[in-house]
DNA sequence: TCAAAAGTGTTCACCGTACACCCATGG
DNA sequence: CCATGGGTGTACGGTGAACACTTTTGA
């Protein structure tokens, strides 16, 4: 007889995965959200999501999950929360594990899997979704609003060359309150820890604004140093 | 024929929930951790944990096993993060939800269940625990920093009545770090959310330490206000 | 030439931090 | 009377916030 004791008699229970896919463009942060098109509530919008499979980590379902919507890998994800009320989803007793994600829409490399019906909405326009996936969202942003002032995940929702004013309009989309443009600027040259290139953008003024990069490699640097991004 | 997908194809998988118990006495910070008397790994150090009913939400859960250890109920606890890495029990593959939880030592009305062998540790001295049990802890105590900055959670870890040493103790050990007391007990009573009692507590000194006590009522009504608690 | 966005520094108030001495009391 | 922990206030520097004008250039 063995001493290992074994789980048979515990419970198992399904697991999900939900992304909360942060997208940003002109207009500010946005979310993409799927549409259903099966019982029940066809026709809601719902967050993208799928079932963990048996040989396969948390965040490898959200990786698959996401790319089987965009087509996109090695997309900056993070775990939010778990969710577990009992009646949470109708159709059978399932847990889920929320993730939120960011995507540079800009790109052109991806495609929205037309079998989604997927849709960009504005945070203030987005309809309500379905099941929990509204406190779900809420704690993402929650959580990347924190995230953004500490860690330069901002970038990853921008093109990799982008004009102050555009990181600007996305740190305010992002923490959905006006700031000061020089204050902004000082702070951000402050960290040194972005490089200014030659070139302009002349799609918004006829001055035209520098364009800059994020230098990852001075980041990665001087966080080595013990450098704190704080903004 | 049913419009409605049912979800027969998909994979369960166990779900469980494991604690990370935070208490404080005169040594400082510690943790509760149990022996295991089966194999694997028998005779090893362990969180508390569980596994997930079907009937029960993870905080249930988490609730009923801290219950089960210490006979506690409406105790201050939080969802940490999911784990689900494949061989993370050697047993089967099981996906666990860990959380933290504060209780008072000092309190009198709790008992540990004998049957898990429980013991305190310091968390300097704590052997290291099975499986990922030494990464949540880990998390949990980032966790605990920050959120005990920006919230009065830490006086769950302490008596009703408490001095202002203990409760600088406090938070020195949650931080890991001295603070200055002069500094401290002004920060302390800039919140305006303690009440200083006539009695003193004279077990550590001859002049007596006035006792505080954590005024809940004026807290919250603070909190409406727009108060901000910030250490 | 003018409209529209880009770019650029300084001042001030407040907050966080450093710091040292007297008090009360039991033994 | 003295050793031990308890209790208290101020000064300084640095950081965060407020704030306005000049530049460029395409139309």
């Amino acid at each position: 007889m063995s001493l290992i004791r074994h789980y048979n008699s515990e419970d198992k229970v399904l697991v999900a995965v939900d992304s909360v896919i942060f997208g940003f463009d002109r207009e500010g942060l946005k979310i993409l959200l799927i549409k259903r098109d099966f019982e029940p509530q066809k026709g809601a919008w719902s967050l993208m999501g799928g079932f963990l499979k048996k040989n396969e980590t948390l965040d490898q379902a959200a990786n698959r999950v996401l790319h089987e919507l965009t087509g996109l890998d090695s997309i900056y994800m993070e775990q939010v929360s778990s969710y577990s009320e009992l009646g949470r989803d109708p159709v059978e007793r399932t847990i889920s594990v929320a993730f939120f994600a960011l995507i540079n829409i800009a790109q052109h490399d991806f495609k929205l899997n037309k079998a989604h019906h997927a849709q960009w909405f504005s945070l203030s326009q987005a309809p309500t979704p379905i099941f929990d996936h509204q406190q779900m969202i809420a704690e993402a942003l929650e959580r990347l609003k924190r995230k953004a002032l500490t860690n330069p995940i901002g970038f990853e929702l921008l093109p990799e060359k982008f004009t102050m004013r555009q990181l600007q309009d996305l740190y305010e989309s992002i923490l959905n309150e006006k700031l000061d443009k020089r204050n902004f600027i000082n702070k951000i040259n402050a960290l040194e820890i972005l490089i200014r290139l030659e070139e302009k953008d002349k799609t918004t003024s006829k001055k035209g604004a520098f364009l800059y990069k994020f230098d990852e490699e001075k980041y990665n640097q001087k966080i080595d140093e013990g450098f704190n991004f704080k903004l």
